[in-house]
DNA sequence: CGAGATGTTGATGGGCCTCAATAGTCGTGG
DNA sequence: CCACGACTATTGAGGCCCATCAACATCTCG
């Protein structure tokens, strides 16, 4: 819908070459643990950029999983439901991010992940997949490293929502965006929330009234300001201090 | 401590022939997906039996990754701590399960795992793992699968901790743990629980005194009848109706 | 401009935590 | 075998954190 600042590629463009070697994801997604021959024998596999437009999904719970996906640009979030119709939010996805490992159990999906913006994607179908593996040492590697994250992000959210009360929950996701940003090359102490309210406070376990008063009470602290979505950090050892999470890197 | 029913082991034998192919949970565990010709690739690369004290710790926070191990006999708790030191229980791991998926991201453990009773486990060096890998495709289906249903288990605590009542949470996990045993070949309606009050407590992200209630409340309902640690599913439907999980396989 | 989505703020009530006391169970040793 | 202390579990009373309901403000976009 938006401008293609991009090379030509309208909405069905046939498997363009992917340049994993020119993307300026490459320290963080895939790439990062392939030498240089893997790495073009890994583009070859990977699919076409896809193209999703906000409030898409990606996949949804029992879907089969068919492919594995890398953002490129834009957001993702997971999330679950209950037969109530409930919902939680299980994470949200930013550039650099993998997306689809719920399905390894059993090749089905078992979350749902919709567009929270128009967002491009890359796509490594599994067939592909399999077969790489067994040829690539690095990409073994690397899957481990990701799966691993997943897994350290979830232990941690689990900690979170099992022990901390509400303005713990939000300083300790305030920082870990933060050093996403960091990560990333960005600001670690002004940035922008990639998600609505309601959807941060269900990710967090608290009702979006509730956030809300946090951050004022956050502001009221002069530890952050925050307008709209933009955050600033003030008083990032104030934050610390009410975050008790350990510490950790990435 | 008990008679040892295998070939001769004592508590410091030397890389003793381990036989998957004789163990009772080769459905469930590492040898699943494994052809015959696999198998016994992998048995010979399996260390000998790791035997662990109850409250003897197998891995903490920090320490490198250097295997994975499956549980034979006994069970394992993991939990992270906050820098307050509180702590949250990630899970219980019961016999057939697999630990040590969390130290992946950067070969280093992120969560601490420790015996809640004398325990027995199968330890695969990540050395050994890693050639494994390379020439056993089944292998790498396994541990894709593992690393799976790892990542959805974590998905519906975070579900349960995040959105569910603490009766609703309660029900949830009593619906699960009578899943493990059916799965196992054991009774889903009658089975001990593998952990004290004080740690389901924490798991379910409630206090001890909580739990206890709603352990009340549903025997006050004849949902289930509960002594000790021996729990009795009286009414499986009503317990089903009090969980509001989508229901799930495994 | 108007409708819907999004976010803030206030009032109220309830679910669950905390504190405290009691009871039951287990391990250890006299 | 029983006694003792430590641990585990249950039950009650009180209060706080946070969800809920409601009103209002602000932004977005057709």
């Amino acid at each position: 819908m938006s401008m293609a600042t991009t090379t030509s590629n309208t909405s069905k463009d046939a498997t363009a070459v992917n340049s994993c070697n020119h993307c300026n994801l490459k320290k963080i997604c895939f790439p990062s643990g392939l030498s240089t021959d893997e790495l073009s024998t890994f583009e070859g596999s990977v699919e076409k950029t896809l193209k999703i437009a906000k409030k898409e999904k990606l996949y949804s719970r029992g879907d089969p999983l068919t492919s594995v996906y890398a953002i490129k640009a834009g957001s993702i979030k997971t999330y679950l439901s209950t037969s109530k119709g409930q919902a939680q939010v299980l994470g949200f996805h930013l550039p650099g991010d993998l997306l689809g490992f719920d399905g390894f159990a059993d090749d089905h999906h078992t979350s749902d992940a919709i567009a929270m913006e128009d967002t491009l994607l890359c796509e490594l179908p599994m067939t592909n997949f399999e077969n790489l593996c067994e040829v690539l040492p690095g990409l073994r590697k690397v899957m481990m490293q990701q799966v691993g994250s997943e897994i350290s992000r979830h232990h941690s959210l689990v900690l979170t929502l099992g022990q901390m009360q509400t303005e713990e929950r939000l300083a300790t996701y305030l920082l870990r965006l933060s050093c996403y940003y960091n990560s990333r090359g960005y600001s670690c102490s002004q940035f922008n929330l990639p998600m609505p309210r309601h959807d941060l406070a269900n990710f967090l376990g608290m009702a979006p009234e509730t956030l809300s008063r946090m951050f004022a009470k956050l502001e009221k602290l002069n530890v952050i300001s925050i307008n709209r979505r933009e955050v600033t950090i003030d008083n990032m050892d104030a934050l610390m201090d009410l975050s008790h999470e350990l510490c950790m890197k990435d």
